[in-house]
DNA sequence: ACCGCGAGTGTGACCGGTCACATTCATCCC
DNA sequence: GGGATGAATGTGACCGGTCACACTCGCGGT
């Protein structure tokens, strides 16, 4: 069956050649739209082409090449909405580039399952973006063997604790500290805070800004309740709060948690905003549907992907390298779930 | 700087053989683990790859071995909780069975674009998973080239207008099927139906099931809704359907687009499930925390994923070639917002 | 002393493209 | 008529690995 006694079916450049009668080279210019080649054999070339089902192979193309444009991107979970988000912005720029993506799950943060994955990821060839927002993905860009090309995703410039590589980050710092001002200004005594994990060993950007802006009002400041990722962490978190009758307002990490401490509050039986603000981070899609919709920060994870890319391409094309910056700014959207404290 | 005069800083494996003193052979010999390699040869090997900082060259490996090991997952999207999902599911397969993952984003279903991101996605080697749930998916594995290892997510294997290719899918249709005689077994008069687009130029399996329900059932069968696939659709139909008084159950094509529907009767004032009730698709994380927690149809989407990989995984390792089947069972999740309707 | 054998190592070709350079041949110009 | 010019094409090496095979030992068996 397989005529040309080929690997998998594709005929290669050589086959083509010898096809049309021509050396393998002029089919390549062919394929490569080189202006001098008379018309006639690239006619002859593009029908042996078509007849022998000729596509060019993208392994011996890189190989040849030198270059392999490709990004891999590390991630913990694909499934979360920022992270999903980033990816999305990653593949949006990078196939505008014409560069291929991949795709790595950081399956434990565990150290020896980390470097694996890395390692795997590193092998793949191309550049690297690690979404180093929790531990996994921390772990993961302390990982990455030096002199390779990578980029990471952070929460903060300052907790990174690789500081020698290029990073791209949203102001999540500015945004808690604004946030937990807005609700401030309503009148709430203090803000109560549902933190999601840290991504390094210190108190991670979000939980800065709001300790900040608690303090600097001179307000008490309540030990921040840990709440993981989804809304389970949020609803053991709101359950705990409904608690104590002197919460009335409440700051989550992300939008999940901030979900899973409103239904909390719900079951307890204190309504928001009648009783108690609550306020997400992230602006999810679902966020502004929910009953009541949620007050949020609106964080362009597209742009920080599309950032995090167009960095990564600046170091793999030795053009000129585009400065690490901030990416964009956090958004206040009020919504429903905050307003004034009961009187 | 760069020693070696290399492309980019890494050395090759015959740079490392003369650093040691040996041929290259032997250097490739102890990077697979060969045993026939002295042990003294082999350390002194070790010791001029840790020094060199070499690196296996991934391109040249997968040229030389012939094949691969990659695949690439084409989507419209990555940000949608069962798309990303799905590709989570692949990767974790994937990954255990060694191999790369890409991402292709479809972003459009414009003809002409869904084709030049197959022929990407094609010369990216290896095989492709298509996630065919909408138009442009559709599109796309239509536009595979013949004689591409293939496998298509699709609805359901009948709506699959590319026969002759391997695909997966959960039997969405009895999905449907069973939620619309749960909730006309509360005693709901009919039940209405939102629809997500339908992947191909008819109708939809998760439609057909509602209708086939309704029909055996002898109950009025209202138009389906065309909702899209978010919130923001769901809500407008919501809006819709709150009008009309008759309305006492809604079937949406997935959990965003409840969401959007319990937005809207909440606020034309219709509690639910008190008049309403109202029932999703695919169990996405936060519905189980919504208030009132949504009544919906649990789907494997992971598990959609590895099978769509494992399916792939025989195609192209030419093993026993594994039969397409329907991949699991969806499971209905009664909550809070499904229940009798008004007296 | 000779052969066989297996451990340890090296050589050449190859995967499927690209690149740099060489070659052929018609044309143009002085 | 002869060399310069340039369009059209071919040749060889190379990218960085792998594979198939050949080679060189040292040693045990007969």
């Amino acid at each position: 069956m397989n005529v040309t006694g080929h690997t998998r079916g594709s005929a290669s450049i050589r086959d083509v050649a010898a096809a049309a009668g021509v050396s393998y080279q002029t089919v390549s210019r062919v394929i490569n739209g080189h202006a001098s080649v008379k018309q006639s054999t690239r006619e002859r070339v593009l029908a042996a082409i078509d007849e022998l089902g000729f596509r060019r192979n993208a392994t011996a193309l890189a190989l040849a090449r030198g270059r392999s444009r490709a990004v891999t991107v590390l991630t913990a979970n694909t499934t979360h909405y920022g992270y999903a988000s980033i990816l999305q912005g990653v593949e949006e720029a990078a196939r505008a580039a014409g560069y291929s993506v991949g795709v790595g799950v950081l399956e434990s943060a565990d150290e020896a399952a980390v470097t694996v994955e890395v390692q795997r990821a590193a092998d793949a060839g191309g550049g690297l973006i690690v979404i180093a927002y929790d531990p996994a993905g921390v772990r993961a860009l302390e990982a990455v063997p030096a002199g390779l090309p990578v980029v990471g995703v952070v929460e903060t410039p300052a907790s990174d604790p690789t500081g020698d590589r290029p990073w791209v980050w949203t102001d999540d710092r500015k945004a808690a500290y604004e946030m937990t001002r807005h609700l401030l200004s309503l009148g709430h005594e203090t803000v109560h805070y549902v933190a999601i994990p840290s991504s390094t060993r210190r108190t991670s950007a979000r939980t800065d800004g709001w300790r900040q802006a608690v303090q600097e009002a001179g307000a008490p400041e309540p030990p921040p309740l840990q709440g993981g990722w989804g809304p389970a962490g949020g609803h053991a978190a709101g359950l705990e709060l409904a608690r104590d009758p002197s919460v009335t307002a409440v700051l989550c990490g992300n939008d999940d948690l901030a979900l899973g401490v409103l239904r909390a509050l719900h079951e307890a039986g204190r309504p928001v905003p009648g009783e108690v603000s609550v306020a997400g981070f992230d602006d999810a899609p679902h966020s502004a549907y929910l009953t009541p919709s949620l007050t949020t920060v609106r964080l362009d994870f597209t742009g920080l992907g599309r950032a995090a890319f167009a960095l990564l391409h600046g170091v793999l094309e030795e053009s000129a390298p585009v400065a690490p910056r901030p990416v964009s700014v956090p958004e206040l959207v009020v919504r429903e779930s905050s307003g004034r404290p009961p009187a």
